[in-house]
DNA sequence: TAGATTGTTAATCGATTAACAATC
DNA sequence: TAGATTGTTAATCGATTAACAATC
């Protein structure tokens, strides 16, 4: 096992390779090599093997890899099993087909409660989350110290929100709004969902279609 | 000018760069160089100068970039100004959420109509789009060829409703499913959304906050 | 045991960065 | 003109792939 940074590209492989083989696993697999998940996921054998040796030992030889082990494994380095809380600031429609459909549970994380400003929205529930009133929020997160915060807010109030909810020990953002957040505080971590730059990524391909071949 | 295939690390970064000199030109910000552009976007110049090259010659010896310019370059190069058109499928949370919040217009996109299988939605609109019943949508895909089809439906139904829509010429799929779509028509593109990937990146990061140093 | 497949080292390939002549 | 900054070529760095000894 090698002891080095992982890099970014081995990062995020790790949930792709997650989600196959909890598909694997669901189906009932129980065994697989690195060569016919590399077929399914078209990546070579050699890169799954690379990878994974960034974090241990997880195969046997001559027989591969013990599908729900592997998965567990995986899981665990993902850091699913790590009970992390979260709450949702900002509670309309995005905010809402999240709570309504992402099943957070899955991936390990427990909805603590989400945060509003609109009073026809508070004290009501969404798939049974308590939609609170925004003058709660720091006291709440003061208290309860939820690891993730979910920003599914306006733009304008993303990086200042963001920078309170630091200031009170929040980890992680699952940003929403489309303006990349930062800051100066080590260990706090953002994922910004740029829609636009997918959606723009798309754009392209099908502008020059010629240019794959 | 190098006549070459684009790489994909290239490719993901033009939306970014699209993003960056817009909010450029919006604050009135007439020249920037490969220098201060990439200071703000913590990159080196070389890579800027190094990925435009790949597209032709925007900037100017001495001066740097003319920044309306090179956002329209770039804006051209995304297919921003190809007039496509989309539908969205799927009038469920995340549907809903789209139409409403996300401005289509903007990045060059028309959103001509929406489907739905609920009644109670049928006939209604959201944001000024008609939304459709399910049964209408490959007759009128037939007629007015969208596109681009954004999938907000249920994970089970994805790959064949793709299926049908790429027979019927659909060339994009901004799919929001969580399942890898694909196909063997060439000149077809998949945009596939995973928010579980980004969220378990999150969670991988804010589990080993230590490796980052 | 023989065959299969791992983990790891070495080779290759591609992407990023540095350097610099060209020139506005 | 002198200074600034490009576009591009060359150097470096890192990531992917290939190869193979170890071993289940």
């Amino acid at each position: 096992m090698k002891k080095q940074k992982v890099s970014d590209a081995v990062i995020h492989r790790l949930p792709r390779y997650y989600r196959y083989l909890d598909e694997l696993h669901n189906k009932g697999v129980v065994r697989i090599s690195s060569n016919s998940l590399g077929q399914k996921m078209d990546i070579t054998a050699s890169q799954i093997r690379q990878d994974l040796s960034c974090f241990g030992e997880f195969g046997q030889q001559g027989y591969g890899y013990n599908v729900a082990e592997l998965r567990s494994e995986i899981g665990h380095i993902l850091g699913i099993d790590s009970g992390y809380r979260l709450i949702v600031v900002g509670a309309g429609h995005l905010g809402h087909a999240l709570l309504q459909n992402f099943d957070f549970q899955k991936v390990g994380f427990q909805v603590d409660t989400a945060f509003d400003v609109s009073p026809a929205l508070i004290g009501t529930k969404i798939h049974d989350v308590t939609i609170r009133p925004m003058e709660e929020l720091e006291h709440y997160v003061e208290e309860y110290h939820p690891n993730v915060a979910v920003l599914t807010v306006p733009q304008s109030v993303a990086q200042p929100l963001a920078d309170r909810l630091i200031a009170l020990g929040v980890k992680g953002f699952w940003n929403f709004t489309n303006v990349e957040l930062s800051t100066q505080t080590k260990g706090v971590f953002f994922e910004d969902i740029h829609f636009v730059d997918t959606l723009l990524t798309l754009s392209y391909r099908i502008s020059r279609p010629e240019e794959l071949y």
